[in-house]
DNA sequence: GGTTTTTATATAACATGATATATAACGTGT
DNA sequence: ACACGTTATATATCATGTTATATAAAAACC
């Protein structure tokens, strides 16, 4: 058996740990979905959430609402209106702008998820999280919180004040 | 300005969010070695790491050792030879087996790195997660352990004992 | 009011993980 | 010893993020 070594860098590869942690996450979520017969992909439940919360939003609020780069949504989008889950509208007052929403088969699928689908992910996240004391969600919101503070190149830069 | 739903969503979406977490700390790692000179990826570095630490392993041995699959392992690995980092023979008792080990271009990026970029990444990964209490590398590995122990798929499964 | 800058979205190319499958070498069992 | 199963690696394709850049609409500025 050969030692994992991102592990015993700890971290030094805190990245590359949390992005395996979290593809591992998405890959049994998605296992959960198939066996509850959801065709969707994960990661495109964010952005069905999203609108189902805060009504028909543009191109770039989803992007933002669901912590991504723009180019991302655009492409999420795409493929949720080719499953007929959404429905894109230029805005009437700025052309630029795409306005999201839901169509009746999307409202209908985020209606069975938060029935049926999203308490039994949530449930077993919070189940593979709880057993261990301190809240983990309160150390992820400090990391991201402290990223938007200061990124770690600053951070690691010996003079702190002025960077490139 | 939009609402966070990844954050909101908190265990539901944790998948998501460690992943973008990641990718985050890995762009910063990047940008941390960038201005160190070291023309290399983050996601390299651990292939380096784990063959200066355990000197020649083959293709597959990497993969276990940086935590991926194996086709990933194959790929870097090729990006590494091509680079000039990495030295790849053919065990002699197994043909099936390749070799990689470090050249010495490779172990003088390794020693470079050793003693002026990592520590610089790991103070500033250390900083980043050490302002509040509770040991979250702990969490991570309690996180992965879990998962090893029984995925979410098990976990969100109503009969817990036989599933398919 | 026409030119320039900004903003919103789209597209292209890449990074890095995954799974599924092909291929070739090894080992085994009759 | 040969057929067959196993193992190690490679290849193909996909998922999902990124950055850089193009395009078109809106806003701002003489």
């Amino acid at each position: 058996m050969v030692e994992d070594i991102v592990k015993s860098l700890g971290f030094l590869c805190l990245g590359s740990r949390l992005r395996r942690i979290g593809e591992r996450l998405q890959a049994d979520t998605q296992q959960i979905m198939e066996e509850l017969g959801v065709s969707l992909q994960a990661a495109q439940y964010p952005f069905l959430a999203a609108l189902d919360r805060a009504g028909p939003l543009t191109v770039g609020e989803l992007a933002q609402a669901v912590g991504i780069a723009q180019p991302g949504a655009t492409r999420t989008v795409s493929q949720l209106l080719e499953m007929d889950y959404v429905d894109i509208r230029t805005s009437p007052e700025d052309q630029r702008r795409r306005l999201v929403s839901l169509t009746s088969k999307g409202q209908e699928l985020v209606d069975y998820s938060r029935q049926s689908v999203w308490p039994r992910v949530e449930q077993a996240v919070a189940e593979l999280c709880d057993d261990f004391s301190g809240p983990i969600l309160q150390h992820l919101a400090n990391i991201e919180d402290g990223l938007a503070a200061m990124p770690l190149a600053k951070r690691a830069n010996p003079n702190k004040e002025r960077k490139s």
